[in-house]
DNA sequence: TTTAATTCCTATTAAATTACTCGGTATTAA
DNA sequence: TTAATACCGAGTAATTTAATAGGAATTAAA
């Protein structure tokens, strides 16, 4: 029931790009190196951000990436979900259209428990908007002395 | 973000249990059967059930299983933790106090998203008691013809 | 008193998934 | 022309999951 490094590496690539974000684009290379994450592996997780419609990317010289659409539009729920795949607890037909029909569904007990859980979820990241992550991190960042550190090593 | 096998067969066993149960301990080995999972498995799993003080078990011939307590005081949450583990969607100490604490704590800005989605998990899975599902399983059971059928091979 | 049924315990292993690394090609501003 | 960048796919090491296996301890019943 955890989300892997595509979640949490991801959201944290994302928050940074807004942030760090001046009309310009914001190359890979930056975001890697202040948030302590491997560029080659940060491509893979900016690729399904971009195949998701979130990010654009910009080639050649002085390119990189810029958000799709405004922060105030995109959902934290957005994010992970193309990062991480569907956020339910199981893969199960009745929640995910995509999965495969299950033969027990009719006597099964346990879906309304998935069901709950998934939602739950959902209803939760989609709260929450990408500008309020911008908006905080402008906080702490400010009371934190301005000091644009890198964040590698954190656990989370 | 998906349970693993133990949270599913686990959670299947314990409403298997609680559904068969009438004054005597329930052979694992009947629980087994009936839910298509493997005997050896199964024992691991109830293992921690009985570690959290969800199950008691009965030693020797005709020994087996039995609720440590009323149907109506065992939540899902008890027995998805029991099974799973802290349903936090992260490593993180500021969510999870068992865990290491984290140097960036102070400027960390998606730990706010984790805990929304921590608490989220954990009030769903705390509503749901394991008499509910013992109810709806009584419910559909009879609508499906009182077969007490085998759940094997089902994907969630 | 023996037997069979059961929980209880620990070690090992196969499969799957995760978390990368690596090496390249295409594009474009300077 | 060059350097900086996105873009792409293959390979690999580490970790976790999902079991399997085998036996010891306990106890009701024959």
């Amino acid at each position: 029931m955890k989300l892997t490094t595509k979640g949490r590496y991801g959201l944290r690539a994302v928050v940074d790009l807004a942030v760090n974000t001046d009309d310009e684009a914001v190359a890979l290379s930056q975001i890697a190196e202040r948030q302590g994450i491997s560029l080659n592996y940060l491509e893979q997780l900016v690729a399904r951000l971009k195949k998701a419609g979130i990010v654009n990317g910009i080639r050649g010289a002085q390119g990189g990436y810029v958000l799709a659409m405004p922060a105030e539009e995109i959902s934290v729920g957005d994010i992970l979900r193309a990062l991480e795949g569907d956020l339910s607890p199981v893969d199960c037909y009745e929640i995910n259209s995509n999965d495969t029909p299950c033969d027990n569904s009719d006597i099964c007990v346990t879906k309304y428990v998935w069901k709950r859980i998934s939602d739950s979820i959902n209803d939760a990241v989609d709260g929450i908007m990408l500008s309020d992550l911008v908006a905080e991190s402008r906080r702490v960042n400010a009371e934190a002395g301005i000091t644009q550190e890198s964040q590698a090593n954190q656990t989370c």
